[in-house]
Formats: C-alpha cells, sequence, structure tokens
DNA sequence: CTGTTAGCGCGTTCAT
DNA sequence: ATGAACGCGCTAACAG
C-alpha cells in the first residue's frame, strides 16, 4: 500500500502536520504520540518521498559530486575512486547521499552552481577538479558549503596530503639516510595542485640544504597514469640518471619501473625510486615500489566530516586547509 | 534572479502551462513559440527545478545504481568501476543523471524497491550485485525497468560477456595451438555468475572434448583481488603443476603471476597462463598477460541502450540475455 | 494552438 | 500538544 503522512496520520487517529513534526524532530510533540508515530513508521516502513521534502523544504539530504572528466581521471582511478568510496560509505551511514554533479545533461549545459541550486544539494564535494574550470570559482564565491580533496581552491575548504612533508621524507631518506648524491623527479601534471606542491616542495627542500638541482632530472609527465610515467622516463634516460628519483604518482612511477626494466635499468641497484600515493597495486609490482603512503580513508573521512560540520553550521566562515600526515612506505625499489 | 515557468511565462506575455509544454515537447505547441521560449529559456539560463518535475510526474530522470558493498568489491574495481564509468558518459549524454541506490541510510533501511518508489527512479542499473541478496529479487518482481551486467537474476534483462566463449577460445590456445596436454583452471569466487559461467564452460569444453580434467588442477580463489590469487597460486603449486593455466580474472591473475614468480616458476616456460578480464594493467605486468579482453564499454554501452529503451517501452517484457563477445589477447604469459 | 487549474506529498505557520 | 490550511514548482487534463 502506498501511504503518505495523510494515510498514517489517519491510520493513527492524528494530523499529517503532527507525523510530520516527529520525522523532523520539529514542534511540539508529546513524547507518547511521538514513540506511537515512530513505531507505526517503522512497522509499515514508511518512508517520506524524497521530492516532496526537497520541493518544500529546500534540503535534500543530497551532496554533489564533482569528478571531472576534463582531466581524464575515470572513475577507474584507483586514488581518487578509493578516496570516493570512503567518502560515500561516510557519509550514508549520517544519512546523506551522493550524486555526481553533471554540467552537460542531454543537450542542456548548467554550471556546477545551476545544478546544485536545481537539486538543492546540502554540500558539494569536489574529489577531481580542474584548475581551468570556471565552476569551480562560481560555487566557491555563493555560499553552499564546499570541501575539496587533492584541489585548493580560494574560498572552498580543502583537505590534502601534507605534499611537503612526503617530500621532505623521502628526500630525507635518500640523501640522508642512503647517501645518494642526487635525486632527480619526475613531476606529474601541474594542473594537479597536489602534483604542483610536491614539485615546489622538491624545490625548497634542495635550496634550504643547499643541494643542487640538475635540470635534465627533472621531467614533467604528460597527464596522469602509466602510460605517461613510462615516456617519462623515456626522456629521463637520454641524459646520465640521477642515484635517486622521486616519482608524483605510484600510477604514474609504476610506468617508469616499466621502461627502466625495458632498459636494462637495475632498480634498485641503479637508481632508487619513491612513488607517492601507495596504491594497492604498488605493493605487489616487481619490484615493490617504495611510496609516500596518503591515508586515503583518513582524507576522505576528515572532508566528510567537515562537509557534514559545514551544513550544519552555515555560519563557518573562516576557510580551512587541513593538511593529513603521510607515511614513507619502504620497499624494494629504495635500499 | 530566481525563475519558474510562471516568471518566465509572464516575461513572454505567456501562460505557464505553454511553457511546461515545450520543456516537455508534449501537446501542442506553434513552431514560432516554441522556438521563442527555448531562446529566451537558454539566455536567461533557466532550468526546471528537479524535484517538482518528480513530485508531479512520477519521472526523476534519474537512474539508481546497484553497486553491492557486501561483496567488498568496491569503486576500485579495475573492471566494475570502468564499465560504471562508461554507462554513466552513455545515459548522462542522453539526460539520466546516476544515484547510487543504497540500503542503509543513517538510521533508515529500505529496500532497492522502496527506495526506488521513494526516489522515482527511471530504471535501475545492477553493476554488481550479490546472489543472496533478496532486494534483488524483490526488485525483478516489480515492474521496474531493470537491467544488470555480469550477474544474472531471473526477470531481470541482462548484458554479460560471451563466457562460454571466453573459455573455449582459451583453451582451443592451449590445447590446440600450443599443444599443451592439461590446462588448470584457478577459479573466482562462484557467488559471480561470470565466474560461475567460466568454471561451467571450462568442465563442458573438456567433457566434449574427451579431454581429462585433474581435480588438483582446479583450486577456487577465495574472494576477489590480487591476494585471493596469491593464495590460490600456493594452493596449486602443491601439487604437480599443469601446462596451461586459465585464471577466473585478470585481477587474480596478477595474483597469480607473482606467486610464480616468488617460487621460482617460469612463465611461459613452466606453464602458460591465460586472464580473464583485460584490466589496464594487464599489458602493463611482467610478464604481460595474455587474457581474454572483454569489451567494457561495449557491455556498458548496451545495457545503458537496452535501459533506455526498457524505460520508454514498458510493455516489452520478454527477457533477454545479450551476449557481447570476447576476443584474446596474445601476451607474454603464452607462446 | 494557448490558457486555466487541480493536485503531486510534504513542511510550516498560525490557530485552537 | 495538536490540527488546518497554504504553497513549494511543476505537469497534465481540460477548457477555450
Amino acid at each position: 500500500m502506498k501511504r503518505t503522512i495523510y494515510t498514517i496520520a489517519s491510520e493513527l487517529g492524528l494530523s499529517p502536520g503532527t507525523i510530520s513534526k516527529v520525522i523532523n524532530r520539529t514542534g511540539n510533540v508529546s513524547e507518547e504520540t511521538r514513540e506511537r508515530v515512530l513505531a507505526h513508521i517503522k512497522e509499515v516502513g514508511y518512508v517520506p518521498v524524497t521530492s516532496a521534502r526537497m520541493l518544500k523544504s529546500k534540503r535534500s539530504y543530497t551532496i554533489g559530486v564533482v569528478f571531472s572528466e576534463d582531466l581524464h581521471i575515470g572513475l577507474e582511478h584507483p586514488f581518487f575512486s578509493s578516496i570516493l568510496q570512503h567518502f560515500k560509505n561516510y557519509v550514508e551511514n549520517e544519512g546523506y547521499e551522493l550524486s555526481f554533479i553533471v554540467s552537460k545533461l542531454g543537450n542542456n549545459r548548467m554550471s556546477y552552481y545551476e545544478w546544485c541550486m536545481n537539486k538543492k544539494v546540502d554540500g558539494v564535494y569536489i574529489v577531481v577538479g580542474d584548475y581551468g574550470d570556471e565552476g569551480l570559482y562560481e560555487l566557491a564565491k555563493k555560499h553552499i558549503p564546499c570541501v575539496s580533496t587533492d584541489i585548493l581552491i580560494p574560498g572552498i575548504h580543502s583537505i590534502i596530503s601534507d605534499n611537503i612533508m612526503g617530500i621532505q621524507v623521502s628526500l630525507d631518506h635518500l640523501y640522508h639516510t642512503n647517501r645518494l648524491k642526487s635525486v632527480g623527479l619526475i613531476a606529474g601534471p601541474q594542473q594537479s595542485k597536489a602534483f604542483f606542491e610536491r614539485y615546489e616542495a622538491f624545490k625548497a627542500y634542495h635550496a634550504e640544504h643547499q643541494l643542487p638541482i640538475r635540470p635534465e632530472h627533472v621531467v614533467f609527465a604528460e597527464s596522469f597514469g602509466f602510460t605517461s610515467g613510462y615516456q617519462a622516463a623515456l626522456k629521463l634516460i637520454e641524459n646520465p640518471l640521477p642515484e635517486g628519483l622521486l616519482v608524483g604518482s605510484d600510477d604514474i612511477a609504476l610506468g617508469v619501473l616499466k621502461a627502466f626494466k625495458d632498459k636494462g635499468i637495475r632498480i634498485p641497484q641503479d637508481i632508487q625510486i619513491i612513488g607517492y600515493d601507495d596504491i594497492a597495486f604498488a605493493k605487489h609490482f616487481t619490484p615493490a615500489l617504495t611510496t609516500v603512503k596518503q591515508d586515503r580513508e583518513l582524507i576522505a573521512t576528515t572532508a566528510a566530516k567537515k562537509l557534514l560540520q559545514l551544513i550544519n553550521n552555515p555560519n563557518i566562515k573562516v576557510e580551512e586547509v587541513i593538511r593529513i600526515p603521510v607515511e614513507l612506505v619502504l620497499r624494494d625499489t629504495t635500499r
């Protein structure tokens, strides 16, 4: 049987308004009727129709997810999909659902903001965003609760791994512990804030410790993924190699490893390598990749908590960037 | 400025009803006014509020996605996430959005069907489902447009890779082309229809060609993923190995490869291996994995087309199982 | 061909 | 503490 607050009201000899009040914990209802209603609702399995609530109340208990496709990172990406999964778990547990924000829907084009208004989402989570994307800045200006991970937009709260720490720990290990003389970098595409920060941290470390950086030891991968890493490694090989190498992300690093293997360069004998992310596959590869582990679950849940907090206290104005500490995981590509 | 059909109607000196008609391509509107309205709508960036449409029309232009977590396959899974991505692309292009069906939302529990009613989704796509999940069968009984991939539920249209063909091609290659004497199988968990079918096909092939199967040459992986494959391989190694080996899926196969490598078993000299799926990583692994390539994009778009067709013609009653042909990709784990 | 109007199911005053 | 009634923005049926 199809139920509305009307039917269940009449079943209980009450009025629709009262039912609404107990559902939304609003207004005054006697403890007794409250429990009676709750019990009945649970028994018959009544659930309020979302669209009607949304229409009336301007809330949706839905969080819009920006997963930009411009960067050609798909749901397949091991890092972002994992973060999204953890985020999803957390917010669902708190009663929120996820809905992908899409700007091109059939023939309609709308900005993220328009989409949010239209869908009345309670908040927005930017998992994958492109700095070239105007829509993100528009979102930041409007007062809609919004968090991002891995990308830094002025006006938006961000949770991002401590890239400076990651690079520092890596370089300390290579220069100090393992006493290498030179360390190169295969940097990821610089549109990504994370990659950008890692590159900056790399330079800053060398400046601070008065260590030289040979220009031919720094190569930029064209894009994300294995193939970009492979290409970048080929380019690096054109010149004498450094003794150690940092790579912007694991998926790129695996391509680098493969290229070296194909070219007969031994790891870690000829060159020691450290990746970034600790994707699931890093430890399964041969040789197993030494890498900077990002706590994806912590990043995701921190983002989720922050967003829910923002949703419930829209008066928080101070933008915040939360850094999540990282950890160096030693495996077979370093000594 | 906030707009509704009323405001734009008055801006154009028309009535709300007319606006609605042109938006929904329903009823009779003169070509002239139609274009006038469309132009104005585009100019001011008006988009109908979804919740109001839904409330009234029983449609949502949303497709519910079942991505069961019981199987511990997350968004991270390379095969399923890829399929979902392709599906998403296709339906978004047709004007539909995706929303994850979640059965446990905060304190509320509802069945898939209840959720669908509540959200008024136009159809359901089952990407990852568990045969033990009652909710799936309930869904099949009700008349809600529904398709699945990789899982076969009576009453639900399915798009599934041609597993019989995949196994046949693999075994032909090993037994016939490469003249092996014995081929084993590391089967995936049998709750998955795909894995079940591959196992059945494996047996059927041997029966048909009057080839023996040694029981110790068949091992069942406990679960999905690299680690399960590694474990299964260890178990296989306890007895004399077959000359060839089929593995239920690539992610499992990569674990198998690693185990063999660790145990000093050479591939393909000591044993030839064929995986299943052709995940992105298969060709990057060393040795590159020979595998049965599933056309993930074709599977996904076929599913999407089928579902949209079902949504638009609810009178189609005949359940259909569409088999998507596969292709053997020869790489370095076979000769 | 265009306009009018009655709900869709719910949340929220304002009375009682 | 409970109820009545209005309206959120839209669609569809009907009237003109």
